[in-house]
DNA sequence: TTTGAATTCCGAACAGTGTTCTAGCACGAA
DNA sequence: TTCGTGCTAGAACACTGTTCGGAATTCAAA
């Protein structure tokens, strides 16, 4: 496990192919296939994913995928810092930064809705990868610009992370009870679950059967912003008594 | 996969044993599979886990699980349960509950360390099964009673889950980079993450560099903490509104 | 008591996995 | 030409989840 991880010497990151080899017309590379794996994760779900598939989706075999990631957590650390580099983070606009936080997190949740399974595969990550380091950055610029204190800045930042991730975490969930080829989702799996939940015993389950409907229509959009909410303000309060 | 969830008749759950059959002298159950699983668990990881691995442990081979609990993924679903089940929550004082709510959210946080790997388990599940029905009809009495607004009391049930779901999964990611065997923790890891962002060049890091330090002295009971302050004072604050 | 069905157990096999080993190819430099 | 380095891959290893079919055990009815 996790070679790579270990190996990248920190900033160059890049293995830069060098001097000549036995190539093939459309040479193998660390972009191509961090890139073809992507798609085949997207396609295929995590389960579906394996070094042979990739290989295959790329006309070769699996193991020379090795030489280029090192293993498949390498790889998986790869495809994570692909995605965290399909994030735009603007610049600081001081007055309107709890704005920007709040923009921040949606595109967070939407970039991780946009690849299924990302979020299991984030799971066990520190995320180091150079385009990571771009993110903190561009994040941690938005939130000192708006006043909050450096350390209450490296906290809440490391906190929206986690909670985004939780928050989407829960919600490929619900997806996912529906099977792959399926779309009608979210809604309907939530009416049943509204509906197994009001037919509890009453005796036991007093409250869960008097709030049953809410369970049932999981307003999503409407938790997350929620959530935005709670998170900016309680954050833009406590950035002022400092 | 998963064909014991959707077998399971919802409330009766056990598969409860009826007329005669090949008996051991310590016949399997549902029960002691499900422990012992949860067992090996905790020790191996759950990239050590196995089918093989449990039915071993038990002296018997793979095959003889798949009677009870039908798939590796329904073994799952019963271990968070047994998991989820071990979790008390007190009963409501409406006047105090606001710190009910994070000890319920602290209790959580601890459960889900002393079993590591169970956030991996965690993600595509919805829990259905008898704990989490019980765990959720204590919660949100604490809420109601606390004068929360029905909706909202969901609401923000369903937040404080994918929460600190979302937080401890972090946490775990970092005691994750040390390898079992090692117990030197979090602290260690922290800094040399602090270290090496002080180290990046300093024209594209302006911020984080300066704020380094603070990724360094990673206080995540310090940060947990700022979590359930954020979440529960805008909660009261809500909940008065209405 | 014998029979027959229901239940429980499990060895063997299947298709698939991540990874390593090894041999080989192709090129630039000596 | 020869050599070494960078790269490609076939074959094999140990492992996985799961299914199959049969064997063993028990209880109810005959």
């Amino acid at each position: 496990m996790d070679e790579t991880r270990r190996e990248l010497p920190p900033p160059p990151f890049q293995r830069v192919p060098e001097r000549g080899g036995r190539r093939r017309r459309d040479p193998l590379t660390r972009e191509s296939i961090v890139s073809t794996a992507l798609r085949v994760l997207d396609r295929e779900g995590l389960a579906g994913f394996s070094m042979r598939r990739v290989a295959e989706e790329l006309d070769t075999g699996a193991a020379s995928l090795y030489w280029h990631v090192g293993s498949k957590d390498g790889l998986l650390d790869l495809i994570m810092d692909e995605v965290i580099g399909e994030q735009q983070v603007p610049d600081p606009e001081p007055e309107r930064w709890q704005e920007q936080i709040k923009d921040v997190a949606r595109t967070m949740r939407s970039t991780i809705r946009r690849h299924r399974d990302i979020v299991e595969i984030s799971i066990g990550r520190v995320p180091m990868g150079p385009n990571a380091l771009r993110y903190t950055e561009r994040v941690v610029a938005i939130l000192r610009a708006g006043g909050v204190p450096d350390r209450l800045a490296v906290q809440s930042y490391l906190l929206l992370l986690s909670v985004v991730n939780g928050f989407t975490m829960d919600e490929a969930g619900y997806e996912a009870e529906t099977e792959a080829g399926e779309v009608p989702p979210l809604e309907e799996g939530a009416e049943m679950v509204g509906d197994y939940l009001g037919s509890l015993p009453a005796d036991e389950f007093p409250h869960t059967i008097e709030v049953a409907a809410h369970f049932a229509d999981a307003d999503q959009e409407g938790r997350f912003e929620l959530l935005l909410d709670l998170f900016v303000d309680g954050l833009a309060k406590r950035a002022e008594e400092a």
